[in-house]
DNA sequence: GTGAAAGCGCTAACAA
DNA sequence: TTGTTAGCGCTTTCAC
């Protein structure tokens, strides 16, 4: 039914029509709750096509997800999403799911969508993201805040809390052999985690600084080798849950108890850290909650390109479930 | 750029380039490329809300999820979004997330989808499904075939293989006192698993058949009352992971050994038995694939309400990772 | 093989 | 306060 016939139908111009559904524009307060009645009795809808066409108001959102492919990660896409989503529906929009790799452009190009959520991955994605803003307002996640630009809102994951959490609590107990899994070497958790430890009067070690990859297996083979050095470590700090849960993995093949022999602490606190024995001491990542923001800022966005977007910080903080302990008493003198 | 001002500047008709654009229609290769061409380099969209209100193609679609919102089996949702996702953009379609309880309908009454896969919880979703299947098409995601209806297929996860399968391995390696967690009581693979055990001269006892929930601690519960009955079983088949994993906890709670004193078998096969200890064997759905069955299915159904959709079948097969073995010797004379 | 024109369903000026 | 009308950008007959 079209809103020609509906009109009709209850008597009414379409104009009326119109102004009933969208509140604005002069009309009585009767007409109107007839129209909506009646609407209802007759179940017209109008065509969404044909309102975006006019130009409408913002209903459809799209997100897309760069950077690698959810692993163990896949948490963190869910929880993002649904923060996303939920956030949206709160505001009666859609969710428009976008194929990795670009496709985002498409939607917001041919105008399927009047706002755009990325969440990057590298560095690249701010150029994407800007020439997004440069036809729809955008809203970038990443773990650094982003340039002002018209149109172009961010919302960061500050990483360093935790890490510098993570670095007084290893210190605190008296930690000074402290291993660093994963990360890549500008990567802001490893760089606040080893500039925390030096203030501390500790050190992370060159050595124990290793580059691992993002799985479980990953985690396992570079926690063996850390083991078999001269002079293990008595703590470790991954960058990823699934690297901790393979150092986990590799201490009990070398018959070490956690945490008495070795403390393990991860990141993202996903929820399978919880499920091991001892369970893994996490930093924490609201993802839910950065989902939610992106699109507050994205909505402060929508009025138009003049507003100066402010990027939004959200925080990291550990939560330890029992996998850090004091350190071991030396075997080898060091 | 709208098509008219593009055509302009390439001195031809809006029609012409609607030709090229879509192939269909009387026109010449040279013009087609060169319009083409010149819209790369000009860096026109067609606007898509235009062509949908013409009645283009199909060009999106929603997914929904119906049913209990995911717990461990975030990793469904992920599987299964990943899998329809894929589909869809191997087809050039977009997939809009709808929110759960209902917000699909919205996009297909007004027009914002042309397609819609909705993930069955319970019964009622069939019926939500066929009201859905009169404006648009329609696939339902269930454990059921679903009758045929115009505009509506299905795809479902035949659960039966599974179960079979566990009664089997179970009964061949000597256990006879077995238990079943968690499923309503019309839940198929509790039918089949009964059935089955039943034909391999085994049987499921009424008391070891408990109706436990969906988490970990559900399945820790009810374990822990069946292992502190006369008679503990020797073997447990968990309707979920989840409750397998509470199971197993469980088990080391009061000092068992697994598998040597009690076997476990979960269903589902998330990510997360791979990292117990033993790590759990478990019933694997490949939820991707049943996710590309159902866009499959639904573009079966997009050229009209003529063609008679044939309900899709998954099966489910046992991956044996090591927690089954045969039983202990009994400690009490049965 | 190509262009002109009608119309998809809606909103927003402008008239009444 | 309500109705009339002119497009929004596109596809698609129908002429040429």
């Amino acid at each position: 039914m079209t809103i020609k016939e509906f009109a009709h139908a209850i008597g009414v111009s379409p104009a009326t029509v119109s102004r009933a559904l969208h509140g604005r524009g002069r009309i009585s307060e009767t007409t109107r709750e007839m129209v909506l009645r009646r609407m209802e009795e007759l179940a017209y809808t109008p065509n969404h096509n044909a309102q975006r066409l006019v130009g409408a108001r913002t209903s459809i959102v799209a997100l897309e997800f760069r950077g690698t492919p959810p692993l163990l990660t896949d948490f963190y896409f869910t929880q993002l999403t649904q923060g996303v989503q939920e956030a949206l529906q709160a505001r009666d929009c859609g969710l428009l799911l976008a194929a990795p790799g670009g496709a985002v452009w498409r939607w917001v190009s041919s105008r399927a969508v009047d706002g755009v959520v990325l969440v990057g991955g590298e560095g690249a994605d701010y150029d994407a993201a800007r020439r997004i803003a440069g036809r729809a307002p955008c809203v970038i996640i990443g773990h650094h805040p982003v340039n002002a630009a018209p149109n172009l809102g961010s919302v960061f994951v500050d990483l360093r809390g935790g890490a510098r959490q993570v670095a007084r609590v290893l210190t605190d107990r008296g930690h000074r052999r402290i291993a660093f899994l994963g990360g890549q070497s500008a990567d802001a958790v490893l760089t606040e985690f080893r500039s925390a430890l030096r203030q501390a009067g500790a050190s992370l070690s060159p050595e124990l600084a290793v580059r691992a990859g993002r799985t479980i297996e990953d985690g396992f083979q570079a926690m063996d080798v850390l083991l078999a050095g001269p002079v293990p470590p008595t703590a470790v700090f991954a960058r990823r849950d699934a690297l901790a849960l393979g150092a986990l993995a590799a201490a009990r093949r070398r018959g070490l108890r956690v945490p008495e022999d070795l403390s393990i602490v991860g990141h993202d606190d996903v929820p399978q850290v919880r499920l091991t024995e001892p369970p893994l001491s996490s930093v924490r990542v609201d993802c839910s909650a950065v989902g939610a923001a992106a699109v507050e800022i994205l909505f402060q966005l929508l009025p138009g390109p003049e507003r100066p977007p402010c990027p939004a910080a959200l925080h990291t903080e550990l939560v330890d479930r029992g996998s850090i302990s004091i350190p071991p008493p030396p075997r080898h003198p060091v």
